[in-house]
DNA sequence: TTTGACTGGTTGCGCAAGCAAGCTTTCGAT
DNA sequence: ATCGAAAGCTTGCTTGCGCAACCAGTCAAA
């Protein structure tokens, strides 16, 4: 906190592009997304992190984790599902104050049935303007930063 | 339309970071730059839009393509920085229907007294976990995706 | 010149999301 | 055994944002 190196040109660029790219990407995703599945881009998300947990099922804080979505927004997101009939709520044996979300079987029918659409619209937006090599040079460049952010959260700084 | 080729590894990796890079990024921004300056994400983005315009000043519809904003959104964010006295709307001479907005020399003055934050800010959350080599390698290949984005939008697809 | 189509912007409304305060259950210390 | 702290959600309220409907000003054609 104290020495404040302008960016160069490079790094101007590169930040740039990520700013765009941040805004854009996610609404140019549901803009399609949404209408040909009935399924928000978190809706997505929290099922394809039900689907992939061991049993289908997670602690409501853990989803919140994994989505990176506050717990508050996961509580109501949830609840959303479960009237919806993708996803039921169970209230955790071992601790009271726990509740464990499940996917269903319609929940996991609806992923699935999604799946397609997210796929064309991931190729369309992203991989379609990207050759191999693009990938395979930028993708540890963004697993680091991705992981860096990850990191971050608990009170980072220094 | 039709042709459903999945992600393979690379490439599955490659999304997922950028997903969480689209999710986490910004709200890491903004954590730290809203208490420190008053200023949101979209307020700085809008501020630094009109101190590169020529004049420092920019028709609200192309204030709305520049920050990928919707006209809705902007019109208010606008009205709410003139309220704010960073901004000032001046109606069209050419064109009775338009407005410019307009940075005034207090606005100019805020977006300067914000900028150190910004930039450490940036350099905290992104450039400070990566190399040079990395801007090299994987700022091309953001910049290509960025500009692919921004083309998309015309109804796109095919 | 009048009328109809269009463009630039604003407003009403609804949804997504977070923060802060609350409630219940658990756990640790006394 | 009790009591205070902390964990795990949930709920009330505010804000950010977009869409659709709307108004006003422009422009072209009849």
């Amino acid at each position: 906190m104290g020495e404040p190196v302008a960016l160069d040109e490079e790094e101007a660029a590169f930040w740039r592009s990520l700013i765009r790219i941040t805004t854009v990407l996610p609404r140019a995703l549901e803009d399609h997304f949404l209408p040909e599945t009935g399924l928000t881009n978190t809706d997505y998300g929290v099922l394809v992190a039900l689907s992939e947990a061991p049993e289908r099922l997670l602690r409501i804080s853990a989803l919140a984790a994994t989505t990176a979505l506050s717990l508050s927004r996961i509580s109501r997101v949830v609840d959303d599902l479960t009237r919806r009939g993708l996803v039921e709520k169970r209230k955790c044996a071992e601790d009271g104050r726990a509740s464990n979300a499940v996917l269903t079987e319609a929940g996991l029918a609806r992923l699935e049935a999604a799946f397609p659409s997210h796929l064309a619209r991931v190729r369309a937006s992203v991989f379609d303007h990207l050759g191999t090599e693009d990938i395979r040079t930028a993708g540890p460049v963004l697993a680091r930063l991705a992981a860096a952010l990850d990191a971050a959260p608990p009170t980072d700084d220094c």
